[in-house]
DNA sequence: GATGGGCAAAGTCATATGACCTTCGGCACT
DNA sequence: AGTGCCGAAGGTCATATGACTTTGCCCATC
């Protein structure tokens, strides 16, 4: 059975365009058309479509917000953001709102058929500019929360990770250092977010399991 | 003129294997072809591919160091990872070295030589899989590091970035506040974290553009 | 005029603290 | 048994400090 799509622009010459290249595919069947967000909300909960092929600019409702509520509708629903723009924020904003793609309109009808299936696969896809960007992105991102790579442990909070390994408690671990108990509170805090886990069972572990410990 | 690749796999089958591949290519030149990262770099130097093709989990160095030693060596090489194993912290390690795409062994031949051609016009490529992946982590990512979207000052850090605008020293300020001279400081690093800047004046400036001053 | 030593200002990092919030179990009162 | 209050323990956040590193400039010396 074919992947049914649902197509979100505000543009009828860019719907026509799209529709005539999707008729060509015949594992792919559009079902519903919508020229703005508001409408393809309410499209996509009368029509249940596989996928949804959504621009971002667009009025009444833009395509990023549409994103958003359809995701609250169906969270396992399937948005691919098919733009003429692709700018940081606007990717950034689509991906945290759950988009599964994002293409600029500049790819091949070759790679948007081809990403409309793997999308509907489960699979994510971008365009090579938007990788791009998303790679920057990431990096900086990166860099901001892991200032050395090494993800190393201070002294301190070395010292403070072996006494919750043997079960120590808070106020155990004040006296046996001579820290206020906040002190101690705090370390653990820092521990836990460079660990990246949010108990101190569990950063002992994880922290076995890197060999910091 | 053809892109000149070089091949690094421990494994002489895989290189035998995607040797072929390429050779059907007419735009794609094999010319030089490495067992460990070791090799990889030394290799580079004497051959200056256009692109890289990197395996990770080879002897004596792996592809992730050997990306880092390629690209401290020259900041535009292209390098393309392709693994056999896609787990995050690959994927985010050879990110961050500098890779430019990121492929599983799993891919089909197409896809392989597509993405030499995209990486060498110095796009970005993942596979589907790794793609996913990214996202998921680009997500947490974003969300840790915006956990109220508004990157709030504290009163402390508004007080001195207006002492700042008006050009005080971190003396002045410290006498200012009645705070130590190092407490100043620190404070300064923090707001310059948090702007993304790293100079007093720029800060200064990116905060009257937020309205955060 | 070049050079390098030295110093002050700026900036980074690990450390330390307490106010406050969250969770959860027990216990008193109904 | 149900309810709700309380306190202990864990955890987060803004605050504060000084040791150390980096940067840029001035001046003495060549």
């Amino acid at each position: 059975m074919p992947i049914k799509v649902m197509l979100v622009d505000d543009q009828q010459l860019m719907r026509d365009g799209i529709k005539m290249l999707l008729e060509l595919e015949d594992d792919i069947e559009l079902i519903a058309e919508a020229s703005n967000g508001r409408e393809a909300v309410s499209l996509y909960e009368q029509h249940a479509p596989d996928l949804v092929l959504m621009d971002i600019e667009m009025p009444l409702m833009n395509g990023i917000e549409a994103t958003r509520k359809i995701k609250a509708i169906n969270a396992a629903a399937r948005v691919l953001i098919l733009t003429t723009f692709g700018q940081e924020d606007y990717l950034r904003d689509a991906l945290l709102a759950g988009a599964q793609g994002f293409l600029l309109k500049a790819v091949s009808s070759d790679e948007l058929t081809e990403s409309i299936r793997k999308v509907n696969k489960g699979e994510s896809v971008l365009d090579g500019h938007s990788t791009q960007v998303l790679l920057d992105s990431y990096r900086a991102l990166s860099e901001v929360k892991r200032p050395k790579g090494k993800l190393l442990l201070t002294v301190r909070e070395e010292q403070i990770l072996k006494l919750i390994d043997k079960q120590k408690n808070n106020r155990d671990i004040a006296i046996n250092l001579q820290l206020a108990e906040g002190t101690v509170k705090n370390y653990i805090s820092q521990i836990l977010e460079k660990l990246q886990v949010h108990d101190r069972n569990r950063a002992v572990r994880v922290a076995k399991e890197r060999g910091l410990l």
